[in-house]
DNA sequence: TATTGTTATACTCTATAACTATA
DNA sequence: TATAGTTATAGAGTATAACAATA
């Protein structure tokens, strides 16, 4: 690809074996798989309208209906003021609503609308079928391994004070 | 934590497993993993006077010294203006130098300078002990299986058009 | 007083695009 | 013309802080 370029400057590797002492830390590893899956996961997506933000919050939802913005930022890791922008967004395409609740006027209960529902069947689905394609060379088992592997160290990471950081 | 709020609105399992739905995409639980891990080696590179860009820039050329700024860019996946902020950071305090290269005007050959090299050892050393303590559930099998496949991962998903995305 | 949702603002990381000096 | 490094600008994602309504 490109020129080589490859007198005066030292020539290296191979652009995917010259970050081998960064890729030891699997903090690092982390990132750059992630980046790469966001970069997919956000294409996959807009087609749905959605984002990852918009995602991941009508995941918990189906999950967890009912609950208020508070809730639902405690579980999704973010501040409240940023839940309202991804409420707003699909409260705005019809595929969530914010019900009153009678005991206590400043709170909603996040309701997924059947239009919501059908929307998060559709991308589920997409999702699902794309992160299989991306991890194409793990087979099931590895799938299996990573995913146990990667649900103890989120408990092991997260065990040091969850809810409010400071 | 506070109060519960458990009468209006519906009450959700726990903090830890009310996204449930949300684990089972690995992408998502990768982000989860790679927010936290941030987070802490944010904190942990404080004192060194090191970001996680700077952090990474000063593995790569320990690895490969001499490289130029656009190889650099390359091999962290970022562009090229994000290389030139990096570089002067580093520059500033003494970690790195631009040095000119005799056949091409145009390039600086980068080197990790003395300083450089004890800062990294000392930052480098900082990292692998959080990194140990943050899996401090996963053992060292696990910890080699996950690397094993979060770097068949790596290749798998960045395997289509690594260099120059469009 | 404390909490919910909200708004405005700022910060970090990264990308895009235009520029310069060299090639 | 093309490339390396640079600069200015903008966008996405998230945090902080202040506010009104309600508890």
């Amino acid at each position: 690809m490109t020129k080589q370029h490859s007198n005066s400057v030292v020539k290296i590797k191979s652009m995917n074996e010259s970050d081998a002492l960064l890729r030891q830390f699997v903090g690092y590893r982390m990132k750059r798989i992630y980046m790469l899956i966001q970069e997919d996961m956000t294409r996959v997506l807009e087609p749905f309208g959605l984002r990852i933000g918009t995602f991941s919050a009508l995941a918990v939802l189906m999950d967890s209906p009912g609950i208020s913005q508070t809730q639902l930022s405690r579980i999704l890791n973010i501040k409240r003021s940023g839940v309202v922008v991804v409420v707003d967004e699909l409260e705005n395409v019809g595929a969530l609503e914010r019900r009153p609740v009678a005991n206590d006027r400043r709170v909603y209960a996040l309701h997924v609308t059947s239009a919501g529902i059908t929307l998060w069947e559709r991308a589920e689905r997409a999702v699902q079928g794309h992160e299989t394609a991306m991890f194409s060379e793990l087979d099931t088992d590895d799938i299996e391994q990573l995913q146990m592997l990667l649900g103890r160290a989120i408990k092991s990471v997260s065990g040091r004070g969850e809810s409010d950081k400071k």
